[in-house]
DNA sequence: CTTGATGTTTAGAATGATTCTAATTCTGTA
DNA sequence: TACAGAATTAGAATCATTCTAAACATCAAG
């Protein structure tokens, strides 16, 4: 799930915005698309240390802020915790799950969010809509209980 | 708007959770039935100052954490930015102005809620819906230029 | 190829909202 | 009045993030 495709998407968008691309920001999008659990910056960095051990942490402030700026990626703030990152592009909520602390993502059919940015009184022009649930999510099973 | 209803409310509040009625309290939460304006600790602490001004800034956030587990006000984060306060009980969302910072209430009827709700895949348990919009919201007219 | 301009990364310092600590002050009751 | 617990206070500590300044890398001439 993350080569050629991907790799390009992120080639090009960088273009798009007269930045290089360069090994940093390709392996903090790539360790952003491999695990797609919503990660801090600094669970980034530790993920992306493994393939360049070189890397600094406001290197990774540095390729998540260019990311974002790029629309590739979502910044996501839940109360007063650190800042998380999703990769993924189409309209959705977040669900925080009281017990695991886990981000998901909620699918949106653009007639929901019709139907919310109705109820702006008029005059109100909204560019963007976040919707943020906490709760209980289901408990996915265990893939396999070792031993 | 302030007076004796909702000075009980916040002495009944308080009794039920077995805390003391103080004047800090008191002229927190006053301060912020008086302008709802969605105001920071650090803003209150100024504006509270003014009435008692040997409050400490770390009294105005015991007091907002106080009156945030009684249920009497609401906080509210946008993106990074400092904690805002609340005190509308009623279900609404924020609307983000980003020419002027400010965040105005937007009333949510319950028929919305629940259609939010229903986006919602099985199994999954929502405690609390939040709804954030950003965008442009209608200029209120200068109530009278002076000169 | 050099070179310079510019973009990028880096380590560490600085920032800023919030929380914590420890001491002091209050209040309600014995 | 005296004490126990609650609340307030000033200032230190925390922690995610941003800033700073220096080192590095890359690109486009010359
Ligand atoms: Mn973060
Ligand atoms: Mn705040
Ligand atoms: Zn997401
Ligand atoms: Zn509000």
């Amino acid at each position: 799930m993350i080569t050629t495709e991907n790799s390009d998407a992120l080639a090009q968008r960088l273009a798009d915005s007269g930045l290089r691309s360069t090994p940093q920001r390709g392996l903090v999008y790539e360790a952003l698309l491999k695990t797609r659990d919503h990660p801090t910056a600094d669970e980034l960095y530790v993920r992306v240390k493994s393939d360049l051990p070189t890397i600094s942490l406001a290197t990774v402030y540095n390729c998540l802020e260019t990311l974002v700026h790029c629309h590739l990626v979502r910044a996501v703030n839940f109360e007063r915790g650190p800042t998380r990152y999703c990769p993924n592009l189409q309209p959705h909520a977040h669900f925080h799950d009281d017990d695991t602390g886990e981000t998901h993502d909620i699918d949106l059919p653009a007639s929901l969010l019709h139907q919310v940015n109705a109820v702006l009184p008029g005059g109100y022009h909204s560019s963007s809509i976040e919707i943020i649930f906490r709760g209980k999510s289901p408990h996915r099973r265990a893939s396999a209980t070792k031993a």
